[in-house]
DNA sequence: CCGGTGTGGATTTTT
DNA sequence: TCCACACCGG
């Protein structure tokens, strides 16, 4: 008996060591997948595999990251090196950098964000003059990546009767020319987005018959996590590259499947028995995470689904508390509720903040409780937003890498040409475009040659500017090889300008800016400090090779003590000892959505189940019975789903304090909580208590938006959207300008550019 | 380069 | 209703 199967149960080890031919893993809710998945590989390695003979496939860099970690702690960090363990997308950028050629791409090629791919697409629309409400930018996109996930290339799109009827039908014909007009554009910038690294990996197994087998070949094992969420792009790949061997273990569960909108397939999770028919089935049936109540209650929630595979997820831990559901009139009401529980629970078991998650379903639900948390001063995270490399900052000095780099990127190169301003006016920029459009080169080309053909400078006065951009490039992309990729960070930053750009700006959103270039070169140190044992080096065309399949939840810091707010999406993989389910009304969560086929509600329900099983303790469900969406107040029924829940599994409970408090159903204004700590609160004087904290009361008129016509003076109280409450110690006009210095309770002072913060008053 | 005005869109989003 | 954006005029 080998010790480092010990700690893993019967089902469990099971699955480990039957590791050949195909597996399907079902793995419920908190019942040890990751577990399984890296001893598993483990077992591999221990049994004479070579690492790279072993290709583990997940959705986040994250959970390989994990696994990688976890790998290393059994067979040590030198054998885990080799793995091929990544992202679907990013072991498939390695490969088609690798065999770029054979697909009629350079090896450096670009990977474009969504944003990028956005932008390339509003350009093509706009040469190809089409009208731009007709052709939503993201309605076309999506349209064109669905295309892609279902392996449906420009060519077969045009000649395909059904989806040109389709595109017809809802009045955008040319659909198919865009899609073709795009994929070129893309080929012309030697670019690649999302969809394509998938795609294109299936076009170099199919047209390439013998690097396909090479891979085949090399990829003794293949193991695949969250195969529910797979779309068909995916499993075709994972397909082709086990046919050979057929050692193919996939694991995920179906009742966790969420991302259909995205392209993901529950159906082949579904089907694996029908394309493996040979295949071994494991089932993890034990939940570690939660109480019987919650994993029953999920189990009588999915129970109604029909699509699924059978499974019988039980715990063995305590009984555990009743599933409480809150019934209240307002969201104000909800998000002081949910306040209220977490001091309490923090208080009686001794709960430390980051024990507590707050879920919902979209979240522009946040801000409530961002409201009630801030005013009860207690911490909290939001996830989700802008991500830390879609800020416009961090895209432009990636945009300057991009195109020293590529300097056939197109789209990086009219993102910087005139940022920061060296005179070259979005006019020249579109007439550059169109002139080296036509000639068939990229914009950099022509720019290059500009001295040679002087009289397509579209104005003297365009010259200059012109020679001075393409001598800084010329003169980093000569360097890009001598220094490492953060040297290369810092002289681009210097010499484009940015820097000094950034450093000038001295108001608070300049300084989080330019913290923001200070933290990107912190995260390429620390990349090229990677390297210093290798013999490769971390040039910047390395660095950029992934760093567009980046996400923030890889950059995320030390976990403080806070609480969590996020989507029901985002918490998936996480667990949390308290949960509240907030904004649980039928139209929000969900049953009455404008597309409610049968299987939209099956896979509503499932989103619903991963929620529920975030919790391991407690876990709350509220709604409101009146909310404003959109400005009007409405009234709100509680989703269905709660329904769904066997009643024994439920606590049902009234607004907290109806005994000791009034509601106020008028609906004047937001507020209708009337009790006395409310009241009190709100004739609390505004001024810093002891400790330097505030207690805010809810303003009822003030916004954040007419901060240009504040007319501060030094003394008045203010909140900041991002910085907080602080008070102004003085004023400076300077000019047009009106700068006031505030002190925040958080962070010190801060210069503000009146015109640009965003200010409300909390008082004069 | 700005500020004012008009318009359209307002699920979820691991890459 | 509330936000981001495109557009226009000074």
């Amino acid at each position: 008996m080998k010790d480092y199967l010990d700690g893993l149960n019967h089902a469990q080890k099971d699955a480990v060591i039957n590791y050949q031919g195909p597996s399907l893993v079902i793995a419920g809710a908190g019942s040890g997948k990751t577990r399984v998945l890296t001893f598993r590989i483990a077992h591999l390695l221990k049994n004479g595999v070579k690492p790279y003979e072993i290709l583990s496939l997940t959705f986040t860099n994250k959970a390989a990251k994990e696994m990688c970690e976890r790998i290393s702690l059994i067979v040590g960090s030198q054998t885990t090196k080799y793995l091929w363990m990544g992202t679907f997308h990013s072991i498939f950028a390695r490969i088609l950098r690798k065999e770029a050629e054979h697909i009629g791409f350079v090896s450096n090629f670009t990977i474009y964000d969504t944003a990028d791919s956005k932008n390339l697409l509003k350009s093509v629309i706009k040469e190809m003059a089409l009208d731009p409400n007709v052709y939503k930018i993201s309605g076309v996109l999506s349209r064109i990546s669905s295309a892609k996930n279902d392996l449906i290339t420009a060519e077969m799109y045009q000649s395909n009767n059904q989806l040109i009827a389709h595109d017809r039908q809802s009045k955008m014909p040319e659909l198919s020319r865009i899609y073709k007009l795009y994929v070129t554009r893309c080929r012309n910038n030697n670019a690649m987005d999302f969809d394509d690294l998938l795609l294109n990996t299936n076009v170099l197994f199919r047209n390439k018959p013998e690097v396909l087998e090479k891979y085949q070949e090399q990829f003794k094992y293949i193991l695949v996590d969250e195969y529910q969420d797979t779309n068909f792009s995916q499993f075709l790949i994972i397909k082709k590259l086990s046919a050979k061997h057929r050692n193919i273990c996939v694991v995920g569960d179906d009742a966790q499947s969420i991302y259909s909108f995205r392209g993901a397939k529950i159906e082949n999770i579904l089907n694996f028995r029908n394309d493996y028919p040979e295949y071994q089935l494991f089932k993890l049936e034990q939940n570690y995470r939660s109480t019987q109540n919650i994993v029953n209650a999920a189990n009588s929630v999915i129970s109604k689904n029909r699509k699924q595979i059978k499974k019988d997820v039980f715990s063995e831990n305590d009984e555990g508390e009743l599933i409480r559901v809150f019934e209240l009139y307002t969201d104000a009401e909800e998000g002081y509720l949910v306040a209220n529980k977490i001091n309490d629970l923090r208080m009686s078991e001794h709960y430390h903040f980051r024990d507590f998650a707050i879920l919902y379903r979209t979240n522009a639900q946040s801000r409530i409780f961002e409201e009630s948390l801030r005013k009860k001063n207690i911490p909290y995270r939001i996830y989700g937003g802008l991500s830390f490399y879609q800020r416009k900052e961090i895209k432009d000095i990636l945009a300057y890498c991009r195109l020293v780099v590529n300097k056939n990127d197109n789209e990086a190169i009219k993102r910087i040409i005139n940022y920061p301003k060296r005179g070259i006016g979005d006019a020249s920029v579109d007439k550059i475009e169109e002139i080296s459009l036509q000639a068939g080169v990229s914009m950099w080309h022509f720019i290059s040659n500009i001295d040679k053909n002087p009289e397509l400078a579209t104005s003297g006065r365009l010259m200059k500017p012109l020679l001075v951009f393409r001598e800084m490039i010329s003169s980093l992309t000569l360097r890009q090889d001598e220094y490492n990729a953060a040297d290369m960070l810092i002289q681009i930053a210097r010499e484009s300008g940015m820097l000094k750009e950034m450093h000038s700006d001295q108001t608070p959103e300049g300084i989080s800016r330019y913290e923001n270039i200070q933290e990107l070169m912190n995260a390429v140190q620390e990349f090229v400090s990677t390297f210093e044992s290798t013999e490769e080096v971390p040039t910047l065309a390395n660095y950029l090779q992934n760093v567009a399949l980046l996400t923030d939840q890889d950059t995320e810091k030390g976990e403080n003590d806070v609480v969590t707010l996020m989507t029901i999406h985002a918490s998936k993989g996480l667990e949390f000892k308290n949960v509240f389910l907030v904004g649980m009304e039928e139209d929000l969560f969900p049953g009455e959505l404008s597309t409610h086929s049968a299987s939209d509600l099956e896979e509503e329900r499932r989103l619903f189940y991963v929620a529920v099983t975030r919790a391991e303790k407690n876990l709350v469900l509220s709604y409101a019975k009146s909310r404003y969406k959109w400005g009007t107040l409405s009234a709100r029924k509680p989703s269905r789903f709660i329904q769904e829940i066997d009643a024994k599994y439920l606590d049902w409970q009234a607004g907290e304090s109806q005994n000791n408090r009034t509601f106020n159903q008028s609906f004047k204004g937001r507020t209708t909580i009337e009790d006395e700590k409310f009241a009190e609160q709100q004739n609390v004087t505004k001024q810093m208590n002891q400790t330097g904290d505030l207690q805010i009361p809810e303003s009822q008129n003030s916004s954040f938006k007419t901060s240009a016509k504040l007319n501060l003076k030094a003394g008045d109280i203010v909140e900041h959207q991002k910085f907080g409450i602080g008070q102004v110690l003085q004023i400076n006009e300077s000019g047009s300008n009106s700068v006031a210095i505030v002190n925040f309770q958080n962070g010190g002072s801060k210069q503000l550019l009146l015109k640009f913060a965003n200010l409300r008053v909390i008082k004069k």
